[in-house]
DNA sequence: GGGGTCATGTAATAGGTTACATGATTCT
DNA sequence: AGAATCATGTAACCTATTACATGACCCC
């Protein structure tokens, strides 16, 4: 709907959202968005804020409100949510949940070339993965029960129940695929063991 | 497993595996990933690709092997991978493969923020999703049938099934979230009645 | 009263994307 | 023969990350 976006680092919807509350300053956002746990949502770090907010102001969404100083602290700028910027909020929210993207998770790339491993070892790694996933499984799940035993009422959790969605899909997948391996129905091992033969040739003609 | 790869950039796994089948100049490598379908696992542009060609060659995972020509085309700077480079692909791919990483998609933010659409237009949003979603998985279904028809061994077609998986679980995940918002027991109506109203009240102090 | 950590930010550097340049081949 | 597309890459620009600077406050 939106041909290029002026801000398109999603750093910069955390930043409008959070300031459609109340006008803050850069360090108190950053805050934010480690206490309130949407730095896991959200990939942050300090320098890209202050140049997301920098961004945000040239292009109109933000305006600087003033300049404070918090008892002898070193003085900040006050940034507030201008009435182009609450338009923007909206509609950038509005496609990123009716709009899937095609994203490139790291994994995808890992199968996209596994066969460059020998299968024997492929099988092993996936075990460890399917472990290590359980465990992301296990964290996720401890921090729902937690926030909602805190009151956090689930309306904000829902991020996280996605990610354990798809964890779930994940831990499925990669069961099934290492017992398509030991399948010997699969048939994959002479495949497999011709395209390292070549790779192997090919080693020894260098 | 590894502290900082010196290339971290995944289209540089991409050059290493083609270079590991045979010698090849940056251009070739561009046709590769476009013809063979991994443009859609890895995120690609040409720009990017020299710039990824020279940090490898950088690391000493690839050297410059000759300076050929093809017809009356310009010249190109042909690569071939080193040992050292055959060593990163392998410890970089069964670091991928081994373990899960944390992501960022679209979608995480989306839903992280979502309480500033009112409830009424998110249930059309997420409506809207589960229909592209929907097409989506048919487009990769189909997608993989031809492969399969032209003879392209499942083996290579692993990433595509992977995201179908990760599709599916999306799909039920926002059905469910439909569900659990038209229905009354949830009881997050006032909830976000409550967060509006204060968005307009902050909305009016400006 | 000295050693950490917090608050606030800037500057340097590296990474990635877009736009463009140039000649060859191919199409109509 | 002119238009379009392919082959090959370079340069300019924008974005993002890392490293650092400075003074407060807090703890023992």
């Amino acid at each position: 709907m939106a041909g290029k976006r002026s801000v398109s680092n999603v750093l910069g919807l955390a930043v409008l959202s959070y300031l459609s509350q109340q006008p803050m300053h850069p360090y108190a956002l950053g805050r934010m968005l480690r206490d309130h746990g949407d730095a896991r949502s959200i990939k942050f770090n300090p320098g890209s804020l202050y140049m997301v907010v920098g961004q945000l102001a040239r292009a109109g969404f933000v305006a600087e409100q003033e300049t404070g100083r918090d008892g002898q602290r070193p003085e900040h700028t006050v940034y507030a949510l201008t009435e182009d910027g609450r338009r923007e909020l909206r509609d950038w929210l509005r496609e990123l949940v009716a709009q899937p993207q095609h994203e490139y998770p790291a994994f995808v790339a890992a199968l996209a070339f596994v066969s460059a491993l020998p299968p024997g070892e492929v099988t092993e790694l996936l075990a460890r993965r399917l472990d290590l996933v359980a465990r992301q499984q296990a964290e996720i799940k401890g921090l729902i029960q937690d926030s909602l035993a805190q009151g956090v009422p689930g309306l904000f959790l829902l991020e996280e129940e996605y990610r354990l969605a798809q964890l779930d899909a994940e831990y499925g997948f990669v069961q099934r695929l290492i017992a398509r391996m030991a399948d010997p129905a699969t048939d994959w091992i002479t495949l497999w063991a011709d395209h390292h033969k070549q790779i192997d040739r090919e080693r020894g003609r260098q």
